[in-house]
DNA sequence: TCCCTATATAGTGATATAATTATATTCAGG
DNA sequence: CCTGAATATAATTATATCACTATATAGGGA
């Protein structure tokens, strides 16, 4: 291997990891490519409405991913937008979509 | 949300998230990087020495991306050598690599 | 203020993952 | 067949995550 080529820092590795891991579950997956279907802020009613979960447990999903920086929310009256803010993530939803295609 | 938009499906979620998760892990990432760098197959010793980490571990890590799919390997001789057989994965160096570049 | 809707948190037992150490296996050459 | 190098497995303890249930908070309208 050619000594000029640069690997990813162990540092980084370290820091970004932990993000992809708890972002790589099916429940959370599948509300990140929600958010991103829809494109723009969704109500956790609408968000729940897109998985068949109990509510609670979706709310337990979207804390999750906010405290990772994938997500941020504001409110809007009685309502909890949602949205992507780290969009690097999708490429999860990437490599999910070619998983199995390529090589495979 | 308009209705025409297709999901992942749940069950295609279901069987790629512990791939992802599995993957996602400081010293895992850090073969796939570097097998990805190196562009040919790579000997456990050589695997060993581009981490800081026992060979033992280094190992268990081996085996671990093996069963997940990710990667093959192949005996030579005394060597076992190491190679990408999921490229989808790279998606994850992918979202390592622009994580906190974009939009944070 | 009281109630209803929307959302969040707490608590729980089962299960899984992490990192480490010690030991085992496998193969090639002499 | 014995040895040493290369690689793999086992066993262990600490810690974290999963999915679920029950309950709590917060805001708006009557």
């Amino acid at each position: 291997m050619k000594k000029t080529t640069k690997l990813i820092p162990m540092e980084v590795l370290n820091q970004v990891a932990p993000v992809i891991r708890n972002t790589a579950h099916p429940l959370r997956l599948r509300i990140l490519d929600y958010l991103q279907c829809a494109g723009e802020p969704q109500n956790v009613n609408q968000i729940t409405e897109a998985t068949d979960v109990a509510q609670a447990f979706v709310s337990q999903q979207l804390r999750i991913l906010k405290d990772q920086g994938v997500l941020t929310c504001q409110r809007h009256g009685l309502f909890m937008m949602y949205e992507i803010s780290n969009p690097a993530l999708l490429h999860l939803l990437e490599c999910i979509r070619t998983h199995g295609k390529d090589c495979k």
